[in-house]
DNA sequence: CTTGATCCTCACGCTGGCGTGAGGTTTTAG
DNA sequence: CTAAAACCTCACGCCAGCGTGAGGATCAAG
């Protein structure tokens, strides 16, 4: 498959691909002419690379990961790094946590300072 | 309060103060040589920017927010503003979360992997 | 009065994940 | 065969949240 078509199913810009190639998280194979191609399994491997960058990883640490997705075996130390990357994403997930509330709770004192005095009492019954 | 102190005691470096009042999130008195002095309560609305930042808010997204916490009335705009931050956040916990999940399939596989096959029983009994 | 800590205002630097041309080749549809 | 679409390689631009001097004024203590 061309870059084109990978772009569309992995729902990436056809400059992303080419940047994940430039960070080494994707190889492409190339046609005589110097296309890329890529095998089907690639779709997936740049979703999964989507999904860490939406969690917040580096290019490098994403490229720290992927090898255990080739060759389906970790060295100890990589273990580690997933375990680290997994921390990180869970403390980071407590303190969107934290935020969230302290935004609900702001949200229902200004909820309550919305209401006009007269129809106050009829909304909180 | 002067900037040094306000720095140490809500926990973000001078240079941060200074950017936040170029982005208007927090005002600042002069003394009459031009240093900046600072109320008690700028400790506490620091540190609630820097929760929001942490949590992916941008300079004007916090400074559509923080009139809230002046004058503790809001325009239907500023509540939907404020609804708008908490559910890109839960978006945002949701994605962490998956990203989360799937690392954590990956330890398991990974724990497993590293583990010789002469231990392996032992440990999965 | 002096010294060192703290403060001031520019203003450039950095990082990351791309966007966006420029200028040229290749593939594909008709 | 031709035109458009898709591809290629540079390579600069952007944004945000500061870090980090430069060069100078101000403050607190002895």
């Amino acid at each position: 498959m061309r870059i084109g078509k990978l772009a569309e199913r992995a729902g990436v810009s056809v400059r992303a691909l080419r940047y994940y190639e430039e960070q080494r998280l994707v190889i492409a194979d190339r046609s005589p002419s110097g296309h890329r191609q890529y095998p089907e399994s690639a779709v997936e491997r740049v979703k999964f690379i989507q999904l860490l960058y939406s969690a917040g990883l580096s290019s490098k640490a994403i490229l720290h990961v992927l090898p255990f997705l080739d060759t389906l075996t970790a060295t100890p130390q990589m273990t580690q790094r997933l375990k680290d990357q997994r921390d990180r994403i869970r403390t980071q997930i407590d303190d969107l946590t934290r935020a969230h509330d302290r935004l609900n709770d702001l949200i229902s004192l200004a909820s309550e300072s919305e209401i006009s005095p007269a129809t106050c009492s009829a909304s909180r019954g």
